[in-house]
DNA sequence: AAGGGGTGCAACCGCTGCGGG
DNA sequence: TCCCGCAGCGGTTGCACCCCT
């Protein structure tokens, strides 16, 4: 679909008297755009194409730049900022008009896996596109997504990471640094991301690919469980090696599965417009994560979340991945969703006073985190911290993992995984999750049986009750 | 045919960085 | 060093159009 707000010079007349003479017209005046050009009001809404045509004539005879003077110099009653937008938007020279072609459509989800919401930056990689309107691409494709309950990223995607123990320093990070990486946080409801500052596509390499993989069935049940928020963005899920592989039929699942020449390392993208020259391979070297039971991991907070989603196949109604890619099998999709990793930044703080670092924001962990402190006085809780480096054995044989989103922000929800019961089918249905008292439902904690994950139904419920006012 | 919701684009708004005075 | 204005960026909103009922 394709719109040009452009009115002809009879609109001129109609969106004269709506913005310059209406009585509402000093309502127009944005903060961004105070000033008044000559004396009169600046005009604001759709452009014309007198309009058009004077910031033409003005751009040639003057050049880019010195918006603000544009009014003074024509009769254009706009101020600077807006001068620009349309400009840069839609009147410069070269711009690619129309819809994104798939080469491009594929390099806007490569980029943004790897640099977030830096639209300016990835229009620079895409010539005749401009930001905004990449932007809303994204966030279309966003909406589109979420209503779909598919991942933000389809499979096959790379996602890739930033080095953090290279790139961040907390200690000695100066406020851009902190921006930057306040700005990944801010990548929407459900959008980890990294940076980088070269523009080369990079792997995800683990230092243990079983370990990594071993967190895709548990999170792709407590995601899908979790709704669609949740389904794109988790806290990574870190039970043992050996608590994971009573989750396959064998050690050698992904292995077995893996495209990758290198089982370490998940496979980089091979995209059209820049080929595969340029590789950077990085690692997920922890991952960060909280725990409904309010203890404190004992270990660091971990860096690199990971985003986990269910394996294509679980998703009927994915057929919106086959613009993305081809046919796999289940296995395959299974190793497709370790590509598309998803980190949450580090904690801006080394000295956290608990595990709910400045990147944890999600509101509910908060609220679960002080209700469970509440309940805690009532209660031991039966769940156990988890290892935070995927060495240490977590207990098991009946003991469940209280997991909470963390870095995924507003895909706050928790789940008790019951891990015993992960290699049984997996039966996809999300849980309509939003609110703690919704989580009281009990058609939610029937739900999670069903297909193997269960909650420890009488803390949480405790806790949840405390919060709640109980 | 009408209307209501969805979709997508254009434009606005607020904020930040930077450079000059 | 501080202040101010400009440019740019990213988030948000407004609205026209489409589609379904």
């Amino acid at each position: 679909m394709s719109y040009t707000m452009v009115t002809d010079e009879s609109d001129d007349a109609m969106y004269s008297s709506i913005y310059n003479e209406s009585p509402s017209a000093a309502d127009n005046i944005g903060s961004g755009c105070t000033s008044r050009g000559k004396g009169s009001v600046l005009k604001k809404g759709p452009w014309t194409s007198t309009e058009d045509g004077i910031l033409i004539d003005y751009v040639k005879r003057h050049g880019e730049g010195n918006w603000n003077t544009v009014q003074k110099h024509t009769s254009l009653a706009r101020c600077g900022k807006s001068c620009r937008l349309r400009w840069a938007n839609h009147l410069r020279p070269n711009l690619k008009k129309g819809a994104f072609s798939k080469e491009e459509e594929q390099l806007i989800v490569e980029m943004h896996a790897r640099m977030g919401n830096k639209w300016a930056q990835m229009a620079e990689h895409l010539p005749g596109r401009t930001d905004n309107e990449i932007k809303n691409y994204w966030n279309t494709r966003i909406k589109r997504r979420q209503r779909a309950g598919l991942p933000l990223y389809p499979p096959g995607t790379h996602v890739e990471d930033l080095h953090w123990s290279q790139e961040y320093h907390p200690s000695t990070s100066n406020v851009t640094d902190r921006r930057r990486h306040q700005d990944i946080l801010q990548l929407g409801n459900s959008k980890a991301n990294v940076l980088f500052d070269d523009l080369t596509f990079a792997n995800v390499l683990f230092e243990d690919l079983n370990f990594a993989t071993s967190l895709l069935p548990v999170a792709s049940d407590i995601s899908d469980m979790l709704g669609t928020g949740a389904s794109s963005y988790m806290s990574p899920i870190l039970p043992s090696h050996s608590n994971i592989r009573q989750a396959f039929q064998s050690p050698e699942h992904f292995q077995n599965a893996a495209p990758q020449k290198n089982p370490r390392s998940c496979s980089i993208s091979d995209h059209p417009l820049y080929g595969n020259q340029h590789r950077t391979d990085v690692m997920i070297q922890d991952s960060h994560h909280t725990f409904t039971d309010g203890m404190v991991p004992t270990s660091k907070p971990l860096f690199g979340a990971v985003k986990l989603e269910l394996p294509s196949f679980q998703y009927s109604e994915a057929s919106g991945f086959d613009q993305w890619t081809t046919p796999s099998t289940p296995q395959s999709d299974l190793l497709d969703s370790v590509d598309t990793y998803i980190q949450s930044p580090p904690p801006l703080e080394i000295d956290e006073p608990d595990c709910f670092s400045s990147c944890d924001t999600g509101l509910l962990d908060m609220l679960l985190h002080e209700a469970k402190i509440k309940a805690s006085a009532k209660h031991s809780f039966s769940s156990t911290t988890c290892a935070t480096d995927g060495t240490q054995d977590v207990p098991r044989g009946g003991d469940t993992h209280n997991v909470t989103s963390g870095a995924g922000g507003n895909s706050s929800a928790f789940a008790v995984v019951k891990t015993e019961e992960l290699d049984q089918v997996w039966e996809p249905k999300r849980a309509d999750v939003i609110r703690p008292d919704v989580l009281l439902e009990s058609s939610w904690q029937d739900q999670q049986s069903r297909f193997g994950i269960v909650r420890d139904s009488s803390s949480l419920n405790d806790a949840l009750a405390l919060l709640l006012g109980g």
